[in-house]
RNA sequence: GCCAUUGUAGCUCAGGGGUAGAGCACUUCCUUGGUAAGGAAGGGGUCAUGAGUUCAAUUCUCAUCAAUGGCUCCA
């Protein structure tokens, strides 16, 4: 016998080599029912694998994150085993499960699939899922392993299993189709009731882009079809707050192919929202002690040599602007730091003027890959927030934590609690790829991790995945699609310093070299906007709106009136205009409320014998009457509300 | 940049080898209506661009550009 402990730590016994589906059944029928996967001593088991030992275990279901992984995982070699059947000769990369659902990649042999082959797949997938074929885990050898997919003739396969070692392989079998797989998976394909093939894409082999692109198929499945019209339903309501979308019914932005691919023109609405975040984070900064600059957009080909970036992205972005007499070279700023630097260096500092905080919302231009482009998230023209701190070494963790804290103020203003902090350090394997010193790149690390740990804020490390001239931390949310990007940045840099000969004169009257950070709040203006815009689905805080509210007359007779109201809230600095159309009430009740006003102010008959407003609030319906003085009141109630404590 | 798909009116989309349609939006007129769409008439399109096939191309073919979904990249 052997003993179980339950997550609620309870034991039981059981005969030796039970497995989780016989354990499961001892508890409820429904529970064996429902178990998709067992956690044995923390890793991931199938329940019908015997446990042999004193083990930990958790039953996995449905609700349970690792179950969903097993079902997805299961449903990847579901659906390689329908397109094996519908296309033979086909072969297989990698068919992992994702955050939500599945995907495998495949080399089609020369034959495309398009949205429309999906739905046979799919049916062959629920027809196969139906014949609950149970799913075999063997181990194998490495050299049967190899033998098997080499009768096969799927080199993908055999790439995999060259990296594996012998004694760790195992491949699964389920109805005509073999998979080199770790698992785990479900008893049977039974479970799979909902199927849903998403997309097709394109997708590098192991990620590389040398080597050969293989199809991509995205899909999901459910145990219920009821929750797989919900997820559809889901998806179709998170499309609606694309910012692409929202950017054009709320006339903020939009793009011109004569103007250029990814290149934003600002709407005066979009101009209007993004000044006002703008004139906010300046005071911000101001209150924080930095200094506004302003710098050109272009710069000298020599400005960029110094810097060190043509040499790392001369190639990759805009070519320069050629002077037609001298022949000098000028390049489309792609980021501020130089000219600050420049700046830096326009006299002699002293210990006494750092930290020296220089802000400029700085327009750079990058050659962004044409794949890449997407809406306003990412362009190829874009202002950032940008500043840069000089300061000393001592002053360094001060200054970052000073960063940190205008970030976490700009995320409490704009309610932005769904993110993500990640710190980032170089690839300790690959050094050649970065810039500056071993010992300047340890410090800098070193300062980062400090700051962060006494910040309090959870953070995931990643190396790898500094800048070439410093370690950095970022901040990133996920769009209404699920897409992570990346919108404050903070990225310490002992690099251009030292390509600047930057100095300041110490207390001791020696020459030092300052420390730099850059940093960017927002990141871009473009990419907040955008996020923001999904993060709020259009409905944007009263003290950012473009419009705050709109005076709708019953009739005509009330343009007088109306008028009235308007120059009384508009000399109180409200954000209002007036629907002058000859349409009734309702009409223009929907439009504003289409338009995401937030406050409708309905006069007619009523409101101006008694010299009032009725009061609409948008999403919630009629407030009731006031006199245009409360309602001013309560505009203004409602905006120091909101930057409280801000 | 790579793979796939798409490109028809301002927006959403239908159509299809014989030079184009709907709804919404817009304009005008009628209507002056009280909390999510009043009625009528009208204007608006080199069918992304360029080439090819054809008696004839918006429709078929190719190329280019752009958008969309991924991949790779991202100072």
């Amino acid at each position: 016998m052997i003993n179980v402990t339950f997550p609620d730590h309870s034991v039981r016994q059981y005969p030796q080599g039970v497995t989780g589906l016989e354990i499961a059944q001892s508890i409820s029928e429904g529970l064996a029912r429902n178990v998709l996967a067992a956690k044995v001593n923390g890793d991931v088991w199938d329940v019908t694998r015997p446990i042999k030992g004193d083990v930990k275990l958790q039953l996995l279901t449905w609700n349970d994150t690792e179950g969903k992984a097993a079902m997805w995982h299961s449903s990847a070699h579901l659906m390689a085993e329908a397109i094996e059947q519908l296309y033979p000769g086909v072969k297989f990369g990698i068919g992992p499960d994702i955050e939500n659902g599945f995907y495998y990649d495949i080399d089609l042999a020369g034959r495309t699939i398009a949205e429309e082959d999906l739905k046979k797949i799919e049916e062959r997938m629920l027809s196969l899922a139906r014949e609950k074929q149970t799913f075999k885990r063997r181990e194998v050898s490495k050299a049967d392993a190899l033998d098997y997919f080499t009768r096969k003739g799927d080199e993908y396969k055999i790439e995999l299993i060259s990296d594996l070692n012998d004694g760790e392989i195992t491949f699964y079998e389920s109805g005509t189709f073999t998979d080199l797989c770790r698992g785990p998976h479900l008893p049977d394909t039974g479970f799979i009731k909902a199927v849903k093939l998403l997309n097709i894409a394109g997708a590098y082999w192991r990620g590389d882009e040398k080597r050969q692109m293989l199809t991509r198929i995205y899909g999901i499945t459910f145990p219920k079809q009821k929750e797989l019209d919900e997820y559809l339903v889901m998806l179709e309501e998170a499309k609606k707050r694309d910012h692409r979308i929202l950017g054009r019914e709320l006339e903020l932005f939009t793009f011109s192919q004569k103007v250029g691919s990814g290149l934003p023109l600002w709407l005066p609405k979009g101009a209007d929202l993004r000044e006002r975040l703008e004139n906010f984070l300046k005071k911000v900064q101001r209150k924080a002690g930095y200094v506004q600059v302003i710098t050109p957009h272009i710069g000298n080909v020599e400005l960029y040599k110094i810097s060190g970036h043509l040499a790392k992205y001369g190639k990759d972005s805009f070519q320069p602007i050629n002077t037609p007499i001298e022949g000098e070279q000028f390049f489309l700023k792609p980021m501020n730091c130089p000219h600050h630097c420049e700046i830096y260096k326009s006299k002699p500092r002293s210990y006494k003027d750092l930290p020296w905080r220089v802000a400029e919302f700085g327009t750079v231009y990058r050659y962004e890959q044409s794949g890449e482009l997407h809406g306003l998230t990412r362009v190829r023209g874009f202002t950032q927030d940008d500043a840069h701190i000089f300061c000393t070494p001592d002053q360094l963790k001060d200054e970052f934590k000073g960063v940190i804290d205008i970030v976490m103020l700009i995320f409490k203003a704009l309610d932005f609690k769904d993110f993500t902090t990640q710190i980032s350090l170089r690839d300790p394997d690959n050094k050649e790829k970065y810039i500056g010193t071993d010992e300047n790149w340890e410090r800098a690390e070193k300062a980062i991790l400090e700051v962060a740990r006494e910040s309090g804020l959870e953070y995931t490390v990643v190396e790898g995945e500094a800048a070439f001239y410093g370690p950095k931390m970022d901040f990133m949310v996920r769009d209404a699609l699920g897409r992570k990007w990346q919108l404050g940045t903070i990225q310490v840099d002992y690099n251009l310093p030292e390509r600047f000969d930057m100095e300041y004169t110490g207390s001791d009257n020696e020459k030092h070299r300052p420390i730099m950070i850059h940093r960017a709040p927002f990141g871009s203006m473009e990419r907040f906007v955008a996020v923001l815009l999904e993060h709020c689905a259009g409905n944007f805080p009263l003290w950012l709106t473009p419009d705050q509210a709109i005076i709708l007359p019953i009739s005509d007779k009330y343009q007088e009136y109306a008028k009235k109201v308007l120059h009384l809230l508009k000399n109180s600095e409200i954000r209002v205009l007036i629907d002058e159309r000859s349409e009734k009430a309702g009409r223009k009740i929907r439009d504003a409320e289409m338009k995401k006003i937030p406050y409708m102010l309905i006069v007619g008959e009523k409101e101006e014998a008694s010299g009032t407003v009725s009061v609409r609030k948008h999403g919630e319906g009629d407030l009731g009457s006031f006199s245009p003085e409360d309602f001013i009141t309560r505009i203004n109630t409602e905006l120091e509300e909101s930057m409280k404590g801000i």
